[in-house]
DNA sequence: GTCGCAGATGCAATACTTCGCAAAAACAAC
DNA sequence: GTTGTTTTTGCGAAGTATTGCATCTGCGAC
């Protein structure tokens, strides 16, 4: 079962600790964020303006130092869902991967565990273990696909 | 077989025309310089610079919107590798995917009809079509991954 | 060839991201 | 609590990408 928000933010700032760098107020700031939208990929200026709604100031460098020293730990990590800027979360339970339709934009969850056995053949051919977590696979869905018998409207 | 490079460029010329896009001094120069790399994959800096080789003076804003255009007739479309800036290419005969390794920043070429095959899952599960031309596909190659029998050295 | 106009360009302004550095804050030792 | 060391921050500057707009140009009509 998923941690409640407060308990979810603890463990946060003991992993923070636990990997050698401080707690402080940006740093709070943020996680108070991620985990708030834990179900959401922000953006960092979403991440910025939400941050500020909570009536806190930091500086939009701290934000992207902090996003990637989080990445660096393991906390975070962003993925590119088509030519838009990253968008940022909480790596804890991520795992699913986007199916991103180019032409209507709307975007597929799929279980990673139905993803990964499609990778078996580059690691059995190539000795390359993909990993499914930056990029989204573009494409398009069902409903814009007009030669697949699922018409829009 | 492949096109001699000056049949190339005029192919590409007959496609811009033919698009009712115009033939101007920067397109000419940008063209120019895809076709004498197409084994490559350039930042719109390195087809900047070498235009500028070239003794041709274009705005970098320009080479912008000339890929953006080129991209939107199907000319040229550009990869991401990493997290670096996009790769730019014309879009004849590319018919690999990319696999870079996120350990020792290797890339393998596959040819998309190795690849393929894996995403119709994809489509018959959900009907999202996959295109693989955006984005590699990242992950661990076999001389950086320890448990697979391929170890460093 | 010239003319006229839609489309393309260069430039400046803006937006977004990264980087260097001095000031500030975290935190461990006392 | 105070002190000292190291990390982190905000700020300014630099680098990179996008946008608006006046000027220029490709090219079709003549
Ligand atoms: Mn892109
Ligand atoms: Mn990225
Ligand atoms: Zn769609
Ligand atoms: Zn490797």
């Amino acid at each position: 079962m998923a941690l409640s928000r407060t308990s979810l933010e603890t463990a946060i700032h003991e992993k923070i600790r636990s990997s050698g760098l401080r707690l402080t107020m940006p740093r709070r700031a943020i996680c108070s964020v991620l985990s708030a939208h834990e179900e959401e990929f922000l953006t960092t200026s979403e991440i910025l303006s939400a941050v500020e709604m909570n009536g806190l100031a930091i500086d939009p460098s701290t934000v992207y130092r902090t996003l990637d020293d989080f990445a660096e730990i393991g906390l975070v990590h962003h993925i590119h869902l088509g030519s838009q800027p990253g968008q940022w979360h909480l790596t804890v339970d991520h795992d699913h991967q986007h199916l991103v339709c180019e032409s209507c934009g709307r975007t597929t969850l799929v279980p990673t565990i139905e993803i990964e056995p499609l990778f078996e053949v580059l690691r059995r051919s190539y000795g390359f273990h993909a990993s499914l977590h930056h990029f989204a696979i573009l494409g398009t869905c069902a409903d814009c696909e007009p030669s697949d018998g699922h018409p829009h409207g």
